[in-house]
DNA sequence: GCCGTTTTCGGCCCGACTGTTTTCAGTCG
């Protein structure tokens, strides 16, 4: 049992507490706990027997130790298993229905003992739940409506969530006789802002060995999480794991690999065009190579190179491959050159202790160096997010002087003094001029009111446009994937207002935003408008999740030009102070 | 259930919004 599925667990059995009406304190610390594991360094698997290294874990006290020491002994948690034989699995999945909350949901679960999506629509179209107290005809209406919703999100998973499966199946098979190497293709390869089903291709000798075969396939049937196998062949394994997600495994022998890589990568209509093209030259193109028309001779296949080469196309990235004109740059010599991990300079968005981040500023600087980074800003919250204990003017300016004076004592990296400052319904900021004034870097960021209407919301973010002191806009469509929709506004407005101001737009990286979207991107691009990309990190493990937001960068088809944070530290320094003098020397 | 210049039990982040509750409970962030 890994860190996440002993954090899960204990998640799980907050929600779960919750719904029965436990302490809400008691349930506040599972819910500690299970960040404080998902932040450890190390595995508790490693530690869980001593039971002084538990107790050492802030959140983790004598009845969570022991806890964790049930779920290693025995693998359960009585209390998280009681409650599911109480309540039964479908009620966790109920509780993600938005509006619907656990005194809710006891309510339904009190009056009809029903606690699935399905039985709740149910009652809901029958009119039987307006007969419960505080819930009428309307309140009907909006949970079928925040249902249909969530069945829309559904089946799809974030783009870490897929990966990490991806990269525990690397670890799982790799060192196996036979096999070379395992990469994800399809949507994931691909850098889609979600994932549907997750492909593996696996390739080596193992493919046409039969005996080392049978070992990796036994291998893959043992991964961790597996509900149901839904098929079993000599070439592939399909499952599903408990999270719902389904992963197709492939195994392919060396010399097709290629070939097989850029079929099972997409998309649907990259490929459609890609044999429409090959056709057209002679050849046809199928998941086992590119073969000559006339002598059926097979001419390209090991790698997608040699593939795209022979169809006298340039190498394709596979975040490019959603037919949007990518044939013909290709064929044309015009792809552009696409922004890396490496010309990163430094992320500028990060959260410490001194709001709702899990960590303190020497310990984000100390992390953001050892990435290689030139340069990082801490940016806390302001004090509109009162659950996050976000800083006021005079908070504010004292959080300035203690990271001035961390910055100090950090050596190979600067490290700028910034604020997240919250956009007011009005478009106002919410902190003083004269406060925002003594900033290296302001992320303005709309975290409130996202219902308002287009007209309100495209005034709102113009006015922060507007100020000044405002560096860039944070996560500009305030989405997040898969459970609330992007805030409506006129982009073109706001982007060309932007573009005019020079204000830049983030891109952030956070693996449930990625805002903006790669057409956000493009079109803001069009407009002349400059992005930062940045990951939000609220703890020191979160900058590495930076690549899944370059994946969008190159999905827009942007490169190191576009993008500031890839300037060196003094040029980077000028440019989010738009002319002001720089306050930190570097 | 955790934590502590109160070593033992009381405090634990809270404001805004929504709907239907005529004074506030539930949900979200």
């Amino acid at each position: 049992m890994d860190n996440k599925a002993i954090a899960n667990i204990l998640y799980e059995t907050a929600d779960l507490m919750e719904v029965r009406a436990d302490d809400p304190f008691r349930i506040r610390s599972y819910r500690r706990a299970a960040e404080a594991i998902e932040g450890l360094d190390q595995q508790l698997a490693t530690i869980w027997e001593d039971e002084k290294a538990l107790l050492a874990i802030p959140g983790i006290g004598k009845g969570m130790a022991a806890n964790i020491r049930e779920l290693f002994r025995d693998g359960k948690l009585t209390v998280h298993a009681e409650l599911l034989q109480k309540y039964r699995p479908s009620m966790l999945e109920l509780l993600k229905i938005q509006g619907l909350g656990p005194k809710t949901i006891a309510l339904i679960w009190d009056a009809f003992q029903v606690c699935d999506v399905e039985g709740v629509a149910k009652l809901a179209k029958e009119g039987k739940l307006r007969a419960l107290p505080r819930l009428s005809e309307k309140s009907e209406q909006k949970i079928l409506k925040a249902i249909e919703t969530y069945r829309q999100i559904t089946g799809r998973f974030h783009l870490d969530a897929a990966d990490a499966i991806a990269q525990k199946m690397t670890e799982l098979l790799k060192g196996l006789p036979g096999v070379e190497k395992v990469t994800p293709a399809g949507s994931l390869r691909r850098g889609r802002e979600t994932v549907g089903d997750l492909d593996l291709l696996v390739t080596g000798d193992c493919c046409t060995q039969e005996e080392q075969r049978n070992k990796v396939l036994e291998q893959i049937l043992s991964f961790p999480g597996i509900q149901e196998v839904l098929a079993k062949g000599e070439n592939k394994v399909s499952f599903r794991l408990r999270s719902g997600m389904q992963v197709d495994v492939r195994l392919l022998p060396p010399d097709s690999f290629g070939a097989a890589l850029q079929y099972f990568t997409g998309s649907k209509y990259h490929n459609v065009s890609l044999r429409q093209r090959a056709l057209k030259l002679g050849y046809t193109l199928n998941e086992y190579g590119l073969v000559r028309i006339e002598d059926n001779k097979r001419v390209a296949g090991k790698t997608e190179e040699e593939i795209y080469k022979k169809l006298g196309l340039a190498f394709i990235p596979p975040e490019l491959r959603e037919n949007c004109g990518e044939l013909e740059a290709a064929e044309e010599g015009k792809l552009p050159e696409l922004i890396s991990e490496a010309d990163l300079q430094g992320d500028v968005h990060m959260h410490t202790v001194a709001t709702d981040g899990k960590c303190t500023i020497e310990e984000m600087a100390e992390a953001a160096r050892e990435r290689g980074y030139k340069y990082m800003a801490i940016t806390d919250h302001s004090k509109n997010l009162a659950f996050a204990n976000g800083l006021d003017d005079k908070r504010a300016e004292a959080h300035i002087k203690k990271i001035r004076s961390a910055a100090k004592k950090m050596k190979g990296i600067t490290v700028f003094a910034g604020i997240e400052v919250d956009i007011l319904e009005d478009g106002e900021l919410d902190l003083s001029d004269s406060v925002l004034e003594q900033m290296d870097i302001v992320i303005a960021s709309v975290h409130s009111r996202f219902e308002q209407d287009r007209e309100q919301m495209t005034d709102r973010l113009l006015r922060a446009i507007s100020n000044p002191h405002v560096s860039l806009i944070g996560h500009p469509t305030g989405r997040k994937l898969l459970s609330r929709a992007a805030y409506s506004f006129d982009s073109d407005k706001v982007f060309a207002a932007a573009a005019q101001a020079g204000v830049a737009m983030e891109h952030n990286a956070y693996p449930d935003r990625l805002d903006l979207s790669d057409q956000h991107l493009r079109q803001a691009k069009a407009k002349g408008v400059k992005f930062i990309i940045n990951t939000d990190a609220h703890h020191t493990t979160h900058m590495e999740k930076i690549r899944f937001g370059i994946l969008q960068l190159r999905r827009a088809w942007l490169s190191k030009n576009d993008v500031l944070n890839t300037l060196p530290v003094a040029e980077f320094a000028k440019v989010v102070r738009r002319g002001k003098p720089v306050l930190t020397e570097v």
